[in-house]
DNA sequence: TCTTGATAGTTCCAGATGGAACTTGACGAC
DNA sequence: GTCGTCAAGTTCCATCTGGAACTATCAAGA
């Protein structure tokens, strides 16, 4: 099978670690038994985040998750383009292109032209987009808070630059190769 | 703003270490300025994770990543039933059902009776299913490998051990509450 | 036994999704 | 210049997705 070298042998130490809590038994093997075991963690607690705060964003404002990334990504830097949300988040350019002209059309959005590159546009955030975030952030935060709070402070700083190194060393990683 | 307590300059702090790395500059401040450190990185990894593996097996071998995750989660543990793939994979369970659906018209799993509950099925791979399997599997790991390249085994047995504290934790989390 | 409520799985359908092809503009080579 | 190549965004369309409603079954209690 895959994973039988030192690896495994310290996955299962790991579990041993966790002996008394009570796993759903194909969780518990999802964990330790598997030899994907980083992806199963980060899509496990991925959509462990994403339902419940896209959910709720979906209710009280029918934003889609595009969307709401679009105008997330322009709270933290004002007057990027759709290409760097693209480059970030993850989604393809017709699907943020979608989401970008919904924004526009609901006036959460306004759109300039880029005076060094007549392909490219400026995206910028109205006030009202500006109230709508004012009012998601913050529980979408205290939703992440409660997901780390299992975790020391100490522990989450960890967890942060090892996650981190991950994200900077993503551009090395090999493209995928469609070759037959 | 939502996020300037120790927290938040631990964080600076972090991005420091990384000085000298070259990085896209939004990627930076999702890194290093987002209130919602956690989610941008699982988030981001997760999508570099799934976008070449469920590609790649998509071409070669005409598995959506629910149907393929079905297939995955058999190979762990043969013998389970569908609400056991929902309740580990996050999927909904009409989309698995579909995939499942899927799968049995390719004769890649077989659905018996559960013979203590006949609302439910237990199902199991086929050969063919196991031999696509010991195809896809391999390259799949190697992604996840070369993905957590740059950490030493040491920071990988750390991360491996901090992300399942949280996945055992997940349990307790306050479930969504859709109240208006 | 007959409710009542919960659970496994299915079906329906409106809407979201993303690959591919396309348009327009940028940029380097010659 | 102008040709070829590549990048930013858009549009088209076949497919996928997941909420809601439904059936069948189980389990607990009056």
């Amino acid at each position: 099978m895959p994973d039988s070298g030192p690896m495994n042998r310290s996955r299962t130490a790991e579990a041993e670690a966790f002996a008394d809590a009570r796993i759903h038994p194909l969780i518990a093997t999802k964990l330790w038994e598997n030899p994907c075991w980083f992806s199963f963690r980060i899509n496990y607690l991925a959509l462990r985040f994403n339902g419940p705060v896209y959910g709720r964003i979906a209710d009280r404002h029918g934003l889609s998750r595009p969307e709401y990334l679009v105008l997330y990504s322009l709270s933290l830097r004002d007057g990027i383009a759709a290409q760097d949300i693209c480059d970030t988040a993850g989604f393809p350019k017709n699907t943020i292109s979608r989401a970008i002209h919904r924004l526009i059309r609901r006036k959460l959005i306004r759109r300039a032209l880029d005076s060094s590159d007549r392909r490219s546009f400026v995206l910028h955030l109205t006030a009202e987009a500006r109230r709508i975030l004012a009012e998601s952030v913050p529980p979408m935060v205290a939703h992440e808070r409660r997901m780390l709070s299992e975790l020391t402070p100490g522990e989450q700083q960890v967890l942060s630059k090892l996650l981190a190194k991950l994200v900077v060393d993503s551009p090395n990683w090999p493209t995928e190769e469609h070759r037959e």
